[in-house]
RNA sequence: GCCCAGAUAGCUCAGUCGGUAGAGCAGUAGACUGAAAAUCUACGUGUCGCUGGUUCGAUUCCGGCUCUGGGCA
């Protein structure tokens, strides 16, 4: 008997939070979140965090689970939501993942095993260097050598990923594209019913314009100034999130703070760009278009019918 | 009213010593292994403000006009 799993992503802002609480409702669900950002404590505003009293009694899992200086990887998500997962099936229960994080979604419906390749940290830094001093081509020929097949499909000017190729064959021992064959592979330990939020592209800008402006009255700004006064660098993963970075720009008297919001529209309609772009890929993905529904309730009862459909 | 500077892609601007033009941003599409709200790739036709003149040929040079800045009154 294979577990279930329901998932519902979509761009940022399109409306999954208001939709993924009905649902659960109606199925009977849990909801574990699949934002890489809302696993912060004290970034509520900025990531539009649920709130306590619009969870509606629904469990929530995977938000607020650490301090803005702490880290999380991809290998801890899939590791904490795959348990979850279990443990909601045993008590006969459906798990909603809900969320707009590409990489954390692909570890739960791809063969992805990180457990082989754990990152070195100082390598890294070593790493850095040499691109610093002699250029990513440097880095880029480096990987040639070693794996040739990952430098192919990974442009010279791509870093993080060259990096990354490299101290996975430096930990390892066995070259990225070797680990890739495994990699990629549908996952088939779940009965698995995916769903993908959309609109029309001008619409869901609109909403996210709009959105950014709410976020600003609702204390956007006191929300960063809390976080600093607290001791938190700026210099953090976590403050480096859309939301945040423009905010501390303008607290530190870079900007004005009408640039500092244009630049969080700018950058989260970016943003929504890159994930629909993300979800296109995987063609087990059903998409459904907000525009060819009525009204809220309509939409709700379509998806319910759908996934109750998809689990007989 | 006078003087000066500008008017070129959706925006900010570069450029053409005269042969109808190109960057950044935006936009669109794509990639994606322990940072992923990250990181990276590809895609550039627009009455070169309007109107006369010079010229084989003007967005470019010259004149006039309109508009926008800035200065002087």
């Amino acid at each position: 008997m294979k577990e279930n799993l329901f998932i519902l992503i979509g761009p940022t802002a399109i409306g999954k939070t208001d939709l993924s609480i009905d649902l659960a409702k109606k199925l009977n669900g849990e909801i574990i979140s699949a934002d890489s950002m809302q696993i912060y404590k004290y970034m509520d505003i900025g990531t539009a965090k649920i709130r306590k009293n619009e969870m509606d009694n629904i469990p929530h899992y995977l938000i607020d689970m650490i301090y803005p200086d702490e880290e999380y990887t991809v290998a801890d998500y899939q590791r904490d939501a795959t348990k979850l997962v279990t443990d909601i099936n045993l008590r006969n229960k459906l798990p909603i993942v809900v969320g707009g994080t590409g990489l954390y979604i692909n570890s739960l419906v791809y063969n992805l095993n990180f457990t082989k390749s754990p990152p070195n940290d100082e390598y890294r830094l070593e790493l850095e260097k040499l691109a610093d001093i002699y250029g990513d081509s440097y880095l880029h020929e480096k990987l040639a050598e070693v794996d040739f097949e990952s430098s192919k499909s990974i442009s010279k000017n791509d870093r993080k990923r060259i990096i990354r190729a490299l101290e996975v064959y430096e930990v390892t021992g066995k070259t990225m594209s070797e680990h890739n064959k495994d990699f990629r592979r549908e996952i088939d330990k779940y009965s698995l019913t995916m769903i993908c939020l959309n609109m029309d592209r001008k619409k869901l800008y609109d909403r996210i314009n709009r959105r950014v402006d709410i976020m600003i009255e609702n204390g956007l700004i006191d929300e960063v100034n809390n976080i600093l006064n607290m001791g938190y660098s700026k210099d953090l993963v976590s403050l480096k999130g859309i939301g945040y970075k423009e905010i501390i720009m303008y607290l530190e008297g870079d900007v004005s703070l009408d640039t500092a919001i244009e630049k969080i529209k700018q950058g989260s309609r970016n943003y929504a760009k890159r994930q629909l772009t993300w979800f296109r890929r995987d063609k087990r993905i059903k998409w459904i278009d907000k525009d060819d529904f009525g009204s809220f309730d309509d939409l709700s009862n379509y998806v319910y019918n759908y996934v109750n459909r998809c689990s007989q």
